[in-house]
DNA sequence: ATAAACCTTCACATAGATGTCAGAGTCAAT
DNA sequence: ATTGACTCTGACATCTATGTGAAGGTTTAT
């Protein structure tokens, strides 16, 4: 398939699908005219790529173990243990880090209100 | 006091000062050969910036309250509420995506484990 | 043959705070 | 007067995935 059937069937835009293939995460053959040739199993490539991308993981980190995954549905990967992990612990960080600004904000919101009792946009 | 000085009173880079400034953040007199010198005052200022940096505001944001926060102390400053709202919504929305994120990480996790019993890094 | 709809590559833009460098002026101390 | 430590402005780099546009080749249908 060309391009532009793997953006619709993936809604990825044609440009990230480019992007990707420079990246080296997904592969294309080429006809003669030059246009790329998209094996059909590359669309569940790229939802694999979409999902780790929404995880948080760089193209660059998902260069790492995607045909890991791709290829053996991460059954026999314990290597990409420690990168979920790894992943994880930074998520969690995040989270605590969020958390935190949170509670800052919350306590200035507080704060407001104390001092002025009656806001107009209360 | 010299720029050198008011960056090591707070920790904040002298280029970033100089950021600050020009978005309108803090103010410098200048000295005869083109020098800044700041008002001790502005040493609160600053560390008022980067307590609302680390909050996650943007330096234009902080632009848009940072007289009223500094001069009023948030009392009569009622318009500064809905910001705080906004940005605590905002914030609660980064943190459901982060749980969404780390639920999708340990199911994956998970699901490695149990294809993979006796992973050598576990 | 001409237009519409594809495809190609190359390259610049984005967002935001900060690092860093270059070229140049200034001040203090020797 | 020279050196070292400051200061100034201006500008480019960073990080990352994606948008956007130009300039040009291809295919398909009329």
């Amino acid at each position: 398939m060309k391009i532009s059937q793997l953006s619709q069937l993936t809604g990825v835009s044609i440009r990230s699908l480019r992007y990707y293939e420079q990246q080296g995460l997904i592969s294309a053959d080429r006809e003669s005219n030059g246009y790329r040739t998209y094996h059909p199993l590359v669309i569940d490539q790229v939802n694999t790529i979409k999902f780790y991308l929404n995880l948080g993981f760089t193209t660059e980190q998902i260069a790492g173990f995607l045909n890991c995954v791709v290829m053996n549905k991460e059954a026999f990967c314990s290597q990409i243990l420690p990168i979920y992990r790894e992943k994880l612990t930074e998520i969690e960080e995040q989270i605590q880090l969020l958390s935190q600004i949170k509670s800052n904000l919350e306590d200035r919101i507080q704060a407001v209100m104390l001092e002025n009792p009656n806001p107009p946009g209360a």
